[in-house]
DNA sequence: TTGTACGCGTTATCAA
DNA sequence: TTGATAACGCGTACAA
C-alpha cells in the first residue's frame, strides 16, 4: 500500500503537493507537476489511507446504521424481508453520498452508543427503537440521528424521525374491510407500543367511527418467540372464529396467520378475512394474495438517509417526515361469512 | 471527547501509564495507579478513537463484508429473506468477537476492492461473487477472504470458500422426486454458473442415474429482472404442463412459480410438483407448504465469519468448507398427476 | 515503576 | 508554486 510520503520521495517533491493533487487544489500547484504526479498516482494506484485521513480531520465518513433487536424478536428481525429491503435503501443511498455504512444490531442501547462514538461517525441511523431509550441516546452524543419508525422522541434535539401515516393507513383498511360489511373484527399484534400502538389506534378509530365496540378481548396478541408461537398461534386460530376478520399488524403476522388458519381447516377469505400491513414479497406472492397497506421500504430507508446527510452537511430538516401509505386490495378480504357457515374445509 | 494525553495531564502521569492501564499490562504498572486511573477512567467515560489506534497498529478490527450484486439481480437480492438471515449470522459473530462489520454492496468488483482497501479491513467475505472476478481480487489484496457459495476459486490463496453440498442436495430431492413416480422433470434457474451450475449438476445427474433423458429445453429460465419477470413466468407456465415436477434452484423461485401457476388455475401439487432450495421462511409459510432442500443460513454466515477470524488469527482453516444440506419433505410434492387430467382448477 | 520520544499517513499552516 | 513542519490520538521501544 503506497503513501503519500513515499510518492513524494520518488516524484522528488513534497508531500503537500502531492495532497493538492490529489485534492485537486489546481490553483496551489503548476500544470506540469500536476500532470506528472496524476500519471504517477495512476500507475501505482494510490489508495488513500481513510485511518490517517479522518485522524488529521476529526471526521469518519462512516453512518452508523444500528438496528436495535428485542429480545423476543430478534429471530422475526432479521428473518422479515422488510429489514434487508430497508438496508438495501440505506446502503445504496450512503454510498452514493461517499460514505461508508456501519451495520450494528444489539439489544443495548448502551452498547450502540459506545460503537457509534468509538467510531466517531458521523451520524446515525437508528431503527427499532423504542421511547425509553431516547433520552439515554440524546445525552450521550451530540450528532445527528435518524429514527426510523420511532414515535415520541419529538422534541428532543438532534433527532428526527422517518415515519408513515401509520394511524391513518390502519384506519383506511379497517374502513375498508367494515365497508365489505364486516363487524366483528380483531386486531392482530405482539405489543402495542410505537409503530404498533399508532396502527392500533388506527384500527380502534375506524371501529369507533363505524359505531363498533372495542373489546379488550379484540387484540389478540402473538408471542412470536419460536418456543412459543405455536403454542400462541394455537390459541389465536381457537379465537379467530370470534371474529369475521382480523386486522394483522404486519404483513409477516398476516401469513404466518393465514398458514396457521390453513393448516386448520379455516379457509382465507371465505371463512375470516386477513388484511396486512407493509405490501413484502411474502403477502404478494401468497395465494391468496394478501389485502394490505402498502408502504415504500426502500424509500424509507432512502429518505432515511438522504435525510441524515442533510443534516450532517448543516441544513435544517423537518423534525419527523411522514411517508404516505395506500391501499392494497388483493383477495385476502372479502364480505363475511354467513353466520351459519365457518369456513371449515374439512372438520 | 477525552484522549489520553489529556487524561495524563489532569492525573499528573504519562500517556504510556495510561495506555498500560487501559491495556491491562498490570505488570508495568504500580496497583495504586491501577486504581487511580480506572477509576478516573470510568469517571470521564472514556473512548479510544479507533482512528489513532488503527493507524498506529495498522490493522482495522473491521470485516468488510460485500455483497455483489448482479444486474439484473439486485432487486431480489435485497428482498431475499437469504441476505437477511446471512447477514445477521455473520454480524453476530463480528460483533462478539470484538470486531466491526462494513457492509457494502456493489456491482464492481474493483470498486469494492477499492473499498476495502482504503479501510484497510483485517479479512473480507465476499458473497455473490462469480468465477471470474477470482483473480482480480486475489492480486489486489493479500488478507483473508471467506467466499459464500462461490465455486472455482480453489487453488487461489487467501481465499476460503464457504459452501454447501449443493450438487448432492439436489440430487437427493431429484431422486426423491423421481421416487414418487415422476419422469419429466424441469429445473428452474436464471443461470448456470456458480450454485445454480453445481445444483444443476445435481439435477442431471439423478436423471441420468434414473435412466431418465435430459434435453436442453428442460433448463426453464426464468428472467428476475422486474420488467421482464412477468412475460418470463408466463412463457414458464405454459411449458410448465410439459413435466409433471420442476425443481426450482430457490425457494424464492418456487413460491414465486406456485404462485403464478396457481393464478393460471393450476394446481399445486395435483396438476404438478414443485420443489425447493433452501427452506426460508417464505417456503415454510406458503400453503401448500414447500419440500425442499434444507440449509442453515444463519450457521452459513457465522461459520463464514468464524472462518475468516481464525485466518486473521494466522490459525489454518481448510480450502473449503461444505455445510450439510438435507431434505424436508412437505406437501408441493406428490405422484404425479394422471397424463389425463391437467390440474387445472378453472379453465 | 514511570516517562520520553517517535512513528503511523494524512491534512493544514505558514514560510520560502 | 513549492516545501518544511506541526498536528491529529494512540501504542510502544527504550531510557530513566
Amino acid at each position: 500500500m503506497i503513501t503519500i510520503k513515499e510518492i513524494a520521495a520518488r516524484l522528488n517533491m513534497s508531500t503537500t503537493t502531492v495532497s493538492n493533487v490529489i485534492h485537486g487544489k489546481d490553483g496551489e500547484v503548476s500544470p506540469e507537476t500536476r500532470q506528472k504526479v496524476k500519471e504517477f498516482l495512476d500507475e501505482v494506484d494510490y489508495i488513500p489511507n481513510i485511518n490517517a485521513r479522518n485522524l488529521a480531520q476529526n471526521e469518519s465518513k462512516i453512518i452508523g446504521v444500528a438496528l436495535k433487536a428485542r429480545a423476543d424478536k430478534y429471530e422475526n428481525l432479521i428473518m422479515d424481508p422488510f429489514v434487508s429491503e430497508l438496508i438495501g435503501g440505506i446502503e445504496e443511498t450512503i454510498r452514493k453520498a461517499g460514505y461508508f455504512m456501519m451495520l450494528y444490531i444489539s439489544r443495548d442501547t448502551e452498547k450502540i452508543m459506545r460503537h457509534v462514538s468509538t467510531w466517531n461517525v458521523d451520524g446515525l441511523i437508528l431503527f427499532g427503537m423504542l421511547d425509553d431509550d431516547g433520552v439515554r441516546v440524546s445525552t450521550k452524543y451530540k450528532k445527528p440521528i435518524v429514527c426510523i419508525d420511532t414515535y415520541s422522541i419529538e422534541g428532543l434535539k438532534h433527532f428526527t424521525n422517518v415515519g408513515l401515516t401509520d394511524e391513518q393507513g390502519t384506519y383506511d383498511m379497517v374502513k375498508y374491510i367494515i365497508s365489505n360489511g364486516h363487524k366483528r373484527i380483531a386486531f392482530l399484534s405482539d405489543n402495542t407500543n410505537g409503530v404498533d400502538y399508532a396502527r392500533f389506534t388506527g384500527y380502534k378509530r375506524a371501529l369507533m367511527e363505524a359505531g363498533l365496540e372495542f373489546k379488550e378481548e379484540d387484540f389478540l396478541k402473538i408471542r412470536p418467540k419460536s418456543d412459543e408461537i405455536e403454542e400462541s398461534l394455537e390459541e389465536i386460530c381457537r379465537r379467530a372464529m370470534d371474529y369475521t376478520a382480523i386486522m394483522c399488524v404486519s404483513d409477516l403476522y398476516a401469513v404466518t396467520l393465514m398458514s396457521a388458519l390453513t393448516d386448520r381447516g379455516i379457509r382465507v377469505p371465505e371463512g375470516i378475512s386477513i388484511a396486512g400491513f407493509d405490501d413484502n414479497y411474502m403477502g404478494s406472492m401468497y395465494r391468496p394474495a394478501l389485502t394490505t397497506v402498502h408502504q415504500d421500504i426502500k424509500e424509507k430507508g432512502v429518505v432515511s438517509a438522504q435525510t441524515l446527510l442533510k443534516r450532517i452537511k448543516g441544513e435544517k430538516t423537518e423534525p419527523r417526515i411522514i411517508l404516505p401509505t395506500r391501499l392494497v386490495i388483493r383477495d385476502t378480504v372479502t364480505k363475511p361469512r354467513k353466520s351459519s357457515f365457518y369456513g371449515y374445509s374439512r372438520l
